[in-house]
DNA sequence: TTTACAATTAGCTAAATGGCTAAATAATAG
DNA sequence: CTATTATTTAGCCATTTAGCTAATTGTAAA
């Protein structure tokens, strides 16, 4: 029950949710991709990630000097989960205007995104 | 999404969810019940029933004097999820004790649990 | 109609949660 | 080795949540 209990509370959180939403379609983000999309302080974000791993809902793994994050692939116990989260978000407006925006994030190397979090401004800023 | 995140915060409390693994197997319980089971005050326990009546978990049917709580019986959507929880809590020790203290429940007339309730002692006290 | 009573709502407090900034960590790049 | 930099951790504050008691509501019994 208490592992059923951390998982609830993992995604019982708008903007967790919103990033377990992206990595159905979107197998693996980095850090910087989700904070640029979520739109929140770096460390929030950061937090947020922690809480969805230390549940098993998410993976990550060092690549260079990014953190990619994924939904568990070792918990074969979530899938119905997942499975069932993404037919509720079937036809979720929120769920499709964040995809929309992960591809356009997609664009931007991390480098870049980090860049311009770093600064708090926006990349067409000089 | 606003849905889905609801019914999901409705099941992130430890309370609540032991509300649903009771339910799974008693289709139907008086909130007097259920306080008996949590050991926590009425109030408290049925502002958990409301939150959880609130997000379409559960749904609820007056009978005299009492009011009895059972699963959502009209929305289809949430029998997959109900059915994980329930192969999540296969081993859980919490459940199988709750499951027990049930049986003991359902033998004493919800008349008996009340008044216990409001005086706050054991049934075998005078 | 009045009384009794199960459940809910209101109002309070303590603890948990989610946001931030600043400091620390861990890895790459120079 | 030192500097840079992406992420995490620490520390702070505002909001939410879960618990309680007391008051209210709505139904049943007298």
């Amino acid at each position: 029950m208490e592992a059923t209990l951390s998982i609830f509370k993992a995604l019982s959180d708008r903007n967790r949710l919103r990033i377990v939403g992206v990595l159905l379609t979107h197998s693996e983000l980095c850090a910087c991709q989700i904070t640029e999309l979520l739109q929140l302080a770096g460390a929030t974000v950061s937090r947020h990630l922690g809480i969805m791993v230390q549940a098993g809902v998410l993976k990550n793994r060092r690549q260079g000097r990014w953190i990619y994050f994924r939904l568990n692939p070792d918990n074969k116990n979530l899938e119905p989960l997942l499975a069932w989260i993404r037919q509720q978000f079937g036809r979720s407006d929120q769920w499709s205007q964040d995809l929309d925006t992960v591809d356009q994030i997609l664009r931007i190397p991390c480098e870049d995104l980090c860049r311009k979090q770093k600064r708090g401004t926006d990349c067409s800023d000089t």
